[in-house]
Parts: structure tokens; sequence; C-alpha cells
DNA sequence: CTTGATGAATCGTTGAACAATCCTCTAATT
DNA sequence: AATTAGAGGATTGTTCAACGATTCATCAAG
């Protein structure tokens, strides 16, 4: 009976991915790649006849992708006036810290009673960031550091927390296009977060959670610095 | 200038209330009060035809006010059936509980860098419950609970944060429809809710912390048990 | 009792239409 | 010259009708 209910847990987990095929949300999908890789930079005012014909797509199914996207916080909406990629305040950044600071540092104080696979994952993300660095793929690089931050969260092992979390950084990313230089952002931090898997592995959550608060402080005044530059 | 400025912020704040003018928003109001309320109970179709002439407003808008319902996580959206009033199963009950716990304890943290009207806010809603309590109305308890929890959170003065437990709080309330009794479900917690208040005042975060969390264990037991029980 | 086919009901998507609103450009005024 | 007022065009907000796609319920056959 065992065996038969891993089958059945494993098939409904599949589920998602048959129930996959509405257009609203596959434009989505596109759109969503779009404004995370910077392509759509923030600002941009998305018109529906354009991207409609451009999409292939009528405006009442742009439509509902631009509401998909507005409550991920990726797109605005203003009435009457259209839909834009979202332009980050230096509040938004800070507000996307303060929440990070409280999910992840929950996520390490989880880590005690986690899985042993959740804490591999963890590191498993700290390699990918490390193999990217030496392609000198610094996008992917970030994307890694993301994917490590997310699995730290993943420790609660909470759906909830996790798509929080997911559209957390989705967020974050609409920032780090006033960052110039990608490689001065993201390559200080392969080594703390190597440090940070260690100490989560080891069983020293306390000295983690110090060390990631510590790498909070040092981002976000980065970024926030950027964005005090382009204001001036 | 500080009186234009000040000016200024108080005309912004009354913009959401101008804004609000879109028809699809209107009927998620209606249907978030039903839902709520339990008039809609968990698991009801609702048909796009029906509910569109019972409103009187078209597909698409209606569609419009189910995605934005589904994003709250009020309403679930099922490729090709239908949009139904989710179900919640004791798995989301401990999730929410699990999320509730980080959050809330977040905020009990916060309360000693919290300002005074903060504080304050947290302890009026300790007397509306007490109020709707001698008055019997044991759904205003249960509204005053919630505002109450989100009081806390809101210690820590984030959007992102507000954002989130409102939408987690609107979610319980499917649950509580398994509850019978209102009464017996929100009367023991007016006590607790007081003496967390006046923890948070008097400055012991600490045992607030501790005492917020036996509630949330015996509030969770308590609405698990009553999921077995409609189970079995 | 299970399997497979049929048809009705509902959703998904499109296209067109019109009203409401915003933006731009021009002209008039101070 | 700077500002205001207004006209016109462009875009969004909303509705409607239609058709293809999918699901569900029914029922017959094995």
């Amino acid at each position: 009976m065992t065996a038969m209910a891993d089958w059945a847990a494993r098939l409904s987990a599949a589920r998602p991915v048959l129930d996959r095929a509405s257009a609203a949300e596959l434009v989505a999908d596109v759109l969503r790649e779009n404004v995370i890789d910077g392509s759509l930079p923030p600002g941009t005012r998305l018109s529906e006849e354009t991207i409609g014909n451009l999409l292939g797509v009528s405006r009442n199914t742009l439509r509902e992708a631009f509401r998909l996207l507005s409550h991920e916080n990726l797109l605005v909406h203003e009435l009457h006036r259209g839909v834009f990629v979202r332009k980050l305040a230096a509040a938004d950044v800070a507000d996307i810290y303060a929440m990070r600071r409280i999910l992840e540092t929950a996520g390490v104080r989880a880590s005690v009673t986690a899985p042993r696979e959740a804490l591999d994952e963890v590191r498993r993300h700290v390699e990918k960031g490390k193999a990217a660095a030496e392609d000198g793929d610094w996008a992917a690089v970030g994307t890694a550091n993301m994917r490590f931050h997310r699995a730290i969260t993943a420790l609660l092992a909470s759906p909830r927390v996790d798509e929080t979390m997911a559209r957390l950084l989705a967020e974050l990313r609409l920032a780090f296009h006033v960052m110039g230089e990608l490689r001065t952002f993201h390559e200080p931090y392969l080594e703390d977060n190597a440090r940070i898997a260690t100490l989560l592995i080891e069983g020293d959550p306390e000295r983690a959670e110090r060390e990631l608060l510590a790498y909070f402080d040092t981002a976000e005044a980065q970024l926030l610095a950027a964005y005090a530059d382009h204001a001036g």
C-alpha cells in the first residue's frame, strides 16, 4: 500500500505540468522572461496592440497575461494609461530585503531539522555559481545566487514561503538593472555563499545567520548606492 | 514647502479611492464578501455565465475578477473546468500557520523598535474583540482577532509583509467554515490576545513570543482536529 | 463492473465595436 | 515668451457575439 501511495504522490506532483496550457499563462511566461532578463527595461510601456500583434494573441488574452504579471509585481497597471514594466523605488528594494531577512533567517534556523537533500540542494547552487563564474557568465552567477537563497528558504519546506520567496527574487531582478557591472556585484558573494552553506551543513545555524545578515547589509547597501547614483 | 509636501502626501494617500473604479475590482469585492462570510462555501463552482448574468457584467470582466480572487487564494482556477471556491486542505492550514509563526514572531521581535502608535493599534484590536464579545457578535470577534494579528506583523512596517499577512488571514477564513461554533473557537483567545498585547507594550518580547507560539499551537491543533472530524 | 463512444454544457479565445480617458499639438490669451 | 484652452487622434476599458476546445454525464457494449 505504501508503494501505491508513493506512486500516487509522484503522479499528482506531475499534474501542474499537464494543466499548463492557457494562452494567457504562456504569454505571461514569455513576457516574464523578457522583463527579468532586461529586454524590457523598467519603465517600458507595453502597448496592448503592439504586443498583441507581435505575439499573435488577442487583446483580451494579453490583458489576462498582464494581470498575472501585475500580481507578481513585475508590471504596474495604470488606469487608462496601460501597463509598464515595474520601476522599483529605493524603498521597494529596502522592503524586499526586510522580507528576505525574515524569511531567510527563518530558513537558516530550520536547517537543523531540514532533510539532508534540502541541505545538499543549498550546496549544489553554490557549486553552480562557481562554475558559472569560471565561464565568465555573470548573469548565470546571478541566477545561481538567487537559487542559492531560494534553497535556504526551501529548508522551511513551506509551499507558501517558497512562492513568496520566488516572487520576491523576481522583483529584485528589476533592481539589478541599475547595476552596471554584474561581475562586481555578484562575484564577492560566491565566497560568502560557500561559507554559509558549509556552516549550515556543519550545523552552526547561529554563525550562518550572522553571515547571512552581513551579506544582506552589504548587498542592500550596494544596491541602494547604485540607486542614489542613478537618481543624481 | 513642508506644508506643500504635507498636502501632496494627503492627496496622494486619497488616490486609491479615486482609482477604485474598475468593474472587475467591484465584482471581486462582492464575491470576496460572499466567499468570506460563507455564502459561497468552499468547493462551490462559480459559473461564468450564471454569475455574469446575476451581476450584470460581461464574461471578460468577470474573468478579471476571478483572477483577482485567485491571486488572493480565495478561488482556484482549473483549466477548462472553471473557478471554484478554494477548499483548504489540512496541509494548507498547517502551512498557513507555519508562515504565520515566521511573520508574527518577527513582528514581535520588532516590537522593541516599533513606534508607539503601532503598539497602540495592537491593543486597540484587543479592545474591539472584547467589545464584540460582549455584544455576542462572534463573527466580529473573529474579525478583531485577525486585525490583532495583522497589527502584530504591522510592527515590522513592511508593506510586503502586510500584504502577505492579509492574504494569509483571508485564506484562513476559508478554514473557519469547518468550525461549527464560532464562539468556542474565538472566545478563549480574547484573554491570550490581551496578555500578548500587554507584554508587547511592557517591552517583554521574549515572553510575548512564547505566548504567541503557544496560541498558534492550540489554534492550529483545534482547526486540524475539526478537519479530521469533518473527513471522518 | 469496466470500457468506450456520444452529445450537451462550459470554458478558452478571438474579433469587433463603442465609450471613456489620456496625450499631443495647435491656437489663443496674458 | 510663457501659460492656458481646446481639438483631434490614439489607447485603454468594457461589452458582446461567435466558434473551437475540453470536460462531464449519459448510456450502450463487452
